[in-house]
DNA sequence: ATTACTGCAAAGACTTTGCAAATAG
DNA sequence: CTATTTGCAAAGTCTTTGCAGTAAT
């Protein structure tokens, strides 16, 4: 199914409207394929629908998680991230306290946390942008070799 | 050992200073042993320190990020909150993307996951406060009857 | 004595909101 | 035609920054 069928059928199922920018937005999304920040996708989309304004993309992204087929996570203070809600391949994100990297993980391997969090607390979690933070090799290969700062 | 005491060992480690604001700030957190804002914080916090300003407040919660006793997480835009870093006591958050509901959950359900994550990424997750989100049941009951809003 | 920290206010970044015109269904 | 959405600008919230005085080491 094609991004924009797809759009048409969750929008429309929820009583939004399809609209050339939430088309432009989303696969402006999903080329990025990556979470972009709601700057980086206007800045795209705007290259095809020069009126774009940021406020729509905003009400938009909006617009587009609630009939989920975005997907936000937030990294840090003013750090919303988006992605396409890909439900078929979910990744996680790994976030490092230390750098600020974020890399990508397989959330197969959360899948029994997942069931067990099902059992005990009735919640359904969302593996599709499952975010970890901790200390990637890089830094704990650093942060071994001077423990504490000098 | 007490948090004074621990605020005094990690604060000199990283050449900060102990100061009055910092300690009560700590305590702040540490008392209400719950995932709270900054201004939560402040407004606490001032009740024993008149003079304290919410910059103050958000330049000691970095310094006590930077210095290990503090966690931060981010459950949308604007949304920072913090809690005390547990090492010994770890707890997850569980959100609900629907109603914003926060639940604890016990992060030992995820040691199989961290293990393998550090396996295949060489990345050392904190189990410390590890975020999920998802569904709550309440939630997820009200969509099962309302599968479109309507 | 040094150097980091605080209070204060103002700026900064990100996001949301009100309104009239435009548009999808 | 009607209700939703857009563009625009302004406001709102959370957070950060510059500075001079204060305090910790």
């Amino acid at each position: 199914m094609s991004c924009g069928e797809r759009l048409a059928r969750e929008l429309k199922r929820r009583g939004q409207r399809v609209t050339p920018q939430r088309a432009v937005i989303l696969e402006t999304v999903a080329h990025m394929q990556r979470h972009v920040s709601a700057q980086e996708v206007f800045e795209q989309a705007r290259l095809r629908l020069p009126g774009l304004h940021l406020a729509t993309v905003y009400r938009a992204l909006d617009g587009l998680q609630q009939a989920g087929l975005v997907d936000p996570f937030h990294a840090g203070p003013g750090q919303a991230r988006f992605a396409l809600s890909h439900e078929d391949h979910p990744h996680g994100h790994l976030i490092c306290q230390r750098c600020g990297r974020t890399e990508d993980f397989d959330p197969g391997m959360a899948q029994g946390l997942a069931e067990e969090v099902a059992e005990r607390h009735g919640y359904q979690v969302s593996l599709s942008h499952l975010t970890l933070r901790g200390l990637c090799s890089e830094c704990r290969a650093v942060l071994k070799s001077t423990p504490a700062g000098g």
